[in-house]
DNA sequence: AATGAATGAGCGTTCATTCAT
DNA sequence: TATGAATGAACGCTCATTCAT
């Protein structure tokens, strides 16, 4: 957690320090990044980084923690209850949702691709293992679930087919990264059903 | 490319530096692989090396392309005519042919897979602009030509198929990029299966 | 000497302060002594600490010098009038009345054991300029008053002699720094005992 | 160890950099003294230190290393086998050997003695690791022995003597550290035989 | 052709102290 | 009087690259 001094800043320094370490991570991954460019782009000394923050991880694990924040603002109410919802569509408001965060908060979705890739470093275990919820097990339960209710195929490899799932989501959010904040929603949503096309006609119970 | 004097070397020489390399790059990403810890594992001097190459990044498009080359081997007769044969039995071919070459060439596997994960990076962009044909554009001419064919359904996006065929199949190497080189074949090939099955059932024209 | 606007503070305030800073002093060299440390110890703001002191060696020497006023408390008559009593009674006397200080006062005893070390550090040099009595120029005077008495040896070397007395002293109080709060003062005199022996038989007049 | 480089280089570079070091090392502890201040005064750059050495504790050590070496070399027959001659005989040579010592390399003295003097501290600790046989429990070998040939009285706390010994020895070595250099043999070997005196008069068996 | 010494910028981090409010 | 934000030099250490021999 950043110290108390980093909250007490004015709304207007915080801003410019969050914007250059926004940067600095979207463009380099955690090692990558220095903390000497955070302070130059957003003109504070030295020192004071290092009394508002208690270190780079500090800085990193805050952002993370914000994007985690801002994240929850897109769940849906299919998202919360899964179990009662068809299969297809929990993991269509999933991904819409993940699409739409990343439209609108492009750099930090950038830097939740960056860190997904690295997933042999310290600072991903770290995190992950506050945050548990992230990563693909998740399908796995869906997909047990599903299977179950019928809704999909019971002959598919549900730990190989969970990771596609995963794999083809996050692929969908960071494919087109650099553009996805100009696209129109519409094109996006559009994209997304052709993605979910493939996957029921993949997967889906044929009855 | 490296220098002449690094071709004018003794096969022995030449291998000791390419070892070195190989494990570096293996173990590190291209910003954090070290010069140093290569010249010190191949028994060569800092001013030899830079005899050899032009500097870090020579060395390591150089291994992209030998990684290219050795990949080439692995080539199948569905891949030399694509367009003679069935789709799925193109890409399963191809598959194959990845996970083989992963099974027998862990090291550039990996290297590949490294790089494969920072799709932002300088280097990534450069090598890249010279080895197109690895990307997935190959799949969105295999899409095209398997659409006219009537294998393939024709109401899906082409562009963003070819992207999620390509996306599972990197990861479909390097999800287990640890354990590739100890798993049987069989076991390798029965995953595969399954990923076909999957991408079958998505994409096939049901007639 | 701190400012005036130490003094004014209330009791309680000065007390966590004295405390925080002897901790912190306690633990490290004046070096390594962190005076963040110390304001945050104590909960008062690092401006604060400013006004309250001119610097860190303000805040050190301070310290000091309380050590010596709380070591004044453990003087006895002999140690008073030192030239009316036996020298050996003496010496014992002011040997026994470190082991006590130190028994309770174990934070100033390390922090002056400390500082004892670091005899060619300017802080050394500074403080026992203006605290001679402190060192070993006292043994002498008493030792050649001895020597006139004819309780010890004339033979011996009162520059010298003095400075081993000094030493052996310093050494029993800080030989089992960590040990000494818990130690039953039976067992100090016992060991004060052994070494006033040795030093008896060392240079007392055989007579 | 230092680097080969290290010894590559010319007699008189590898010159200015001890003399830079041991001048940093007999001003500073070991945590206090800059890396920076050493390469400046040597003239060399930094990033040629790290060549040289491995890192701040690898020239440190390398310095106590040739340290002991040196002191090697002023051993006497009686040091070498010790319970062959007389206690007394034994730590006075042990004594004149460090004073000479001493004598002939003032800035290694006054290094070791700040080592001594931080027994704390993990530099120490490591050091000592390797060469336990600069600690006091050597005197508490002789004097048992000592005490066994009727050469001492049997009534001393032999633990308590040993680091009297060790200490009153480790004082008279670094007491006039700055004086000792310029201080003729004669005078000190006279302190010696005070020092001596002193002692054999305080444990020696009387009869 | 081969060497390896030399470089200096860069890294993350800590520090005592100043000063406007 | 009290605050705490701001500073910049210093720390040990690593790096890819150059260049005289």
């Amino acid at each position: 957690m950043p110290k108390d001094t980093f909250f007490n800043l004015s709304e207007e320094k915080k801003q410019k320090i969050m914007e250059a370490a926004l940067k600095e991570f979207e463009q380099n991954d955690y090692d990558a990044a220095s903390i000497n460019q955070i302070v130059i782009n957003s003109g504070i000394s030295k020192g004071s980084f290092y009394q508002y923050f208690q270190d780079k991880k500090d800085l990193y694990i805050y952002l993370m923690n914000l994007m985690v924040e801002k994240k929850l603002k897109y769940i849906t109410p299919a998202m919360m209850n899964p179990f009662e919802h068809s299969f297809f569509e929990v993991i269509r408001e999933m991904n819409q949702s993940g699409l739409m965060f990343a439209r609108e908060n492009p750099q930090y979705m950038k830097i939740g691709t960056r860190l997904l890739k690295d997933q042999n470093s310290d600072i991903y275990k770290e995190i992950m293992a506050q945050n548990q919820d992230q990563a693909y097990e998740v399908y796995e339960q869906l997909l047990q679930h599903a299977i179950a209710k019928g809704e999909v195929r019971n002959d598919i490899d549900v730990k190989l087919t969970a990771r596609i799932i995963f794999t083809i989501s996050a692929d969908l959010v960071s494919s087109n990264s650099e553009l996805i904040a100009e696209t129109w929603p519409e094109n996006l949503i559009q994209q997304l059903e052709k993605v979910m096309a493939l996957i029921q006609h993949g997967i889906a119970n044929p009855k």
